[in-house]
DNA sequence: ATCAGATGCAACTCCAGAGTTGCACATCGG
DNA sequence: CCGATGTGCAACTCTGGAGTTGCATCTGAT
């Protein structure tokens, strides 16, 4: 384990990076539930400008939380699951990892306070 | 589904507030390494003065993700897992409600295509 | 009592990034 | 061809957060 290939602690910082953003996370639930958006489109339903919301999609896109598509003369967004599933799966082995860690750390201790019992 | 009690949101927010920062998941990880740390001896095996380090575990604490406890005159930080196993587990299901919504609309496109093509 | 080590508080600098505006460039429809 | 719509590029402002420094305060040890 910990063993996912080259980039990959840079690809979890992009997408928590991403994800640390209010607008970005919104920007990411209006995409799920509307498939492929125009930049145009998702600024229509959001308080910031079409350029705020483009710089936005650079860094979802830079962090491969969406894909980019031409169709004419407009460019469609959609959500892209993988790197949010590889990210969740990240976080939940360091949550166990933190676990087992800590039931180690708690042993440790149990083992001293009863030495300490012992030798008075 | 999605209801997790008061709060969640700012909960998740937080999290991911807090592990976007680099120097604060370097901070995690010694704490995870070591057990109970004071900001003073986290502060040595960083690249920032004391006070950064107290920041950061401000934020961390805020978020739920490491405790505080005095001990005399010192105060040791650890880790606490809860609040991130909570965040993998919504991360998680967003990425499975991204998929089903894909599958949604995959498959709305091509009952759509099969229309286009039985009429011509 | 006193000194040293540890923490707390406050004011300050600095810069990345969120947001804006303006304009130039492509493309579709008539 | 021409107007309308959508996108790309660049320069600019501005605020929040990361980091620092200085000093005050508290506690443990001799």
């Amino acid at each position: 384990m910990t063993e996912e290939g080259p980039g990959a602690a840079e690809a979890v910082d992009s997408v928590l990076v991403a994800l640390a953003d209010p607008t970005r996370r919104q920007l990411l639930d209006l995409l799920a539930a509307r498939g492929e958006v125009t930049a145009t489109t998702l600024a229509e339903h959001l308080p910031v400008s079409r350029q705020a919301v483009v710089k936005h999609l650079a860094a979802l896109d830079a962090a491969g939380l969406v894909s980019r598509s031409k169709v004419g003369r407009e460019v469609r967004y959609a959500v892209r699951p993988a790197a949010l599933n590889a990210t969740a799966r990240w976080m939940a082995s360091l949550a166990a990892d933190w676990d087992r860690r800590l039931a180690n750390i708690k042993r440790i201790a149990e083992a001293a306070e009863a030495a300490e019992r012992d030798s008075r």
